[in-house]
DNA sequence: CGTCCATATATGGCATGGCAACATATTACG
DNA sequence: CGTAATATGTTGCCATGCCATATATGGACG
């Protein structure tokens, strides 16, 4: 039986909402995707979740577009880990979608407002 | 010249918000295809805005799902409409998808914030 | 020492949903 | 009569996220 969820929307408003988790996750610090994905789950309380079969590709793709820059790093104890740390191209884009993002929601929730009389 | 636009994401982040838009718009009384694209347009200043191409389809969807209700009306001097109403069930998913969306968009507030040395 | 779990990266194929482009009608205005 | 605004509809493409699967390492436990 198809459509029993309710809200399969909630899967939806993810898609295109992980170049910016991704970007300001990055801000403060390099980090590696796992980390990035952990990340994500823990500051939003479980309520967002990527998968890393989305994550790594979309790492793949910013970095490719010189928003971010891999670099592999190798420990000993521990399995190697490739750190992406924000570009100055990225830190422009990051200021930009995060005001984009606000409009962008101040104006869903200016559509969606419950109507008054 | 791949990647000339600063901001692809915020045609992404459309995707999964026009459920939630339609089903707030009909709330309050019904309305035809054309008058919900206008009145996104509208309310967002332009900063929103659905295709034809993805607003029927959506409002056949949504119709199919028995959250929306459609009526031919037809007047002199007026081309015909198509009148959606929102059902009692398509009240119950609106409500929960309000809910979702603030939790959705709290979360993202979370994980993208500043953050503070 | 073998097994299981957490860590960590990687990829092929699928589903969804918005978009561009195109298409059809009707009404109004000059 | 041409053009614009109104109003609905479809086909095919593309971007993005997901599922399933794969590989590899280290630590804990028995």
């Amino acid at each position: 039986m198809p459509y029993m969820d309710v809200k399969p929307s909630d899967l939806e408003w993810k898609k295109g909402s992980a170049e910016l988790l991704i970007l300001s996750l990055v801000e403060a610090r390099p980090r590696h995707g796992y980390e990035i994905s952990k990340l994500i789950e823990q500051r939003s309380g479980g309520a967002v979740h990527f998968h890393v079969a989305s994550l790594y590709p979309l790492l793949y793709r910013l970095e490719k577009r010189g928003w971010l820059q891999g670099r592999w790093v190798e420990k000993s104890g521990q399995r190697r880990r490739r750190y992406y740390r924000l570009t100055p191209q990225g830190r422009k884009i990051l200021a930009s979608q995060r005001r984009g993002w606000q409009t962008f929601v101040e104006a869903i929730n200016r559509i969606t407002e419950v109507e008054h009389a």
